[in-house]
DNA sequence: TCCGTTTTGTTCTCCCGTTCACAAACTCCT
DNA sequence: AGGAGTTTGTGAACGGGAGAACAAAACGGA
């Protein structure tokens, strides 16, 4: 394993290289950028004109593109067809991945009638509630199916990704079963931290958090201001 | 200014230390962990249990909570009600935090009904959408109003941090309304950046980013027992 | 009072990520 | 063909965060 991935690293065009977390959270970023401008016609764009359009330093975006290859021409820029397609690939969104959502409440509708999962490579092959009452219509134009169906989908479908938008107190039990059906990745949307096996990834949303970070720098905003008219 | 915080920088309780920005994101789990924590009726805890309870290491949760100050007490733990408090203090969520929400399609109605918010200190005073048939029925007992009323209740309720749930083409557009009205945070789910001036801040969501960055390493994790089964 | 035990607060070291700066490489124009 | 101009890819310096490790401090029991 070791060596295997020491010779391929460099040279060959499908090797595992490794590429930094942080770069690999901003390739999706690009890949929205590019689809952007390849939306409005546009062909080849520097590393400063994506580097705007994706929010970043330019030197940053060039030095994530280098984890994948050369794929840009000195003195032109990068191809915009081009670049998508290889970091769409590099992410793995050129195929299709099944998806089950957990928890039809209102965020799990809301999820199961998002249209940029579906655009992006994600098709979502069921949704699971516990609450009967919850399968009384379809949502997205899929039936609720109860919780116990789980390994069944998983099974059928080949699914590698759960949704979690349950209420806190069942995320962890919702997790277990998830692992237990050969689930290996998991977005959390629960307020909870979730315990699960190292080779199981959990990437957390939690839309409390993200207000309350910006409550803290709005904070300190004010308490600045309030500094700088006592010293005034 | 620069003085100023370097005389009150050490010793003054309530002075604007600078917490390291992975600290101040890691806080709202602490804080939440500590809920979870005296919900159960504990009342002291030690840096190693609630680090658990976190889902970090215990030796930076320490780090972290020394940026705050020595809430602790040698040999016992940490109060769970005192720390949470001074955390809450920090954070700034004893006070209420008014916010608006603009756009309200699947994802803005959940994020309305959405009791995490409430309970965590903000609190959702209004509910803007451009389109007029959006406005026919309450959402979370609340009227959807016209976009136009943004300065008017932005003013009245003297709101600070604003959320975009919005389709991705009018995103820049409430974004520069919003800072025009004089908001100054913003909680983004549109899939798009936002150019927004130095003094504001934005925090965004992408749940699609989120999934494609689980596909990436759910890839990783095929392609290595790909690897695995030619090399054995 | 003193010693062993526990746990915090902090220092030190290492590593990852960011940014600068520049050589290499490509285009275009003369 | 050659030189000027442009842009990529990357080496190197820098800064910040993570984790180990330990000294300081508090508690409890004898």
């Amino acid at each position: 394993m070791e060596k295997t991935r020491a010779v391929t690293a460099r040279n060959s065009p499908d090797a595992a290289r490794d590429i930094p977390e942080a770069t690999v959270a901003r390739l999706p970023v690009y890949l929205r950028a590019l689809t952007t401008l390849s939306d409005q016609g546009t062909t080849t764009c520097s590393s400063e004109e994506l580097a705007v359009a994706a929010g970043v330093n330019s030197a940053k975006l060039r030095k994530d593109l280098s984890y994948l290859g050369s794929y840009g021409t000195r003195g032109v820029g990068y191809d915009v067809e081009y670049l998508r397609y290889q970091i769409a690939r590099e992410i793995g969104v050129t195929q299709d991945w099944p998806v089950v959502i957990v928890g039809i409440g209102n965020l799990g509708q809301a999820l199961a009638n998002y249209s940029g999962f579906r655009s992006r490579g994600f098709r979502v092959v069921a949704l699971l509630d516990a609450d009967p009452a919850r399968r009384a219509e379809a949502v997205a134009g899929l039936e609720v199916r109860p919780f116990a169906d789980l390994e069944q989908i998983v099974h059928d479908h080949g699914v590698a990704i759960g949704v979690i938008a349950t209420p806190a107190v069942a995320a962890q039990d919702v997790a277990d079963r998830m692992v237990a059906c050969g689930i290996t990745s998991i977005l959390n949307f629960a307020p909870i931290v979730l315990s699960v096996p190292d080779l199981v990834d959990v990437r957390k949303v939690d839309l409390s958090i993200e207000l309350q970070i910006l409550a803290y720098h709005e904070q300190r905003k004010m308490q600045g201001a309030v500094t700088e008219e006592v010293t005034a």
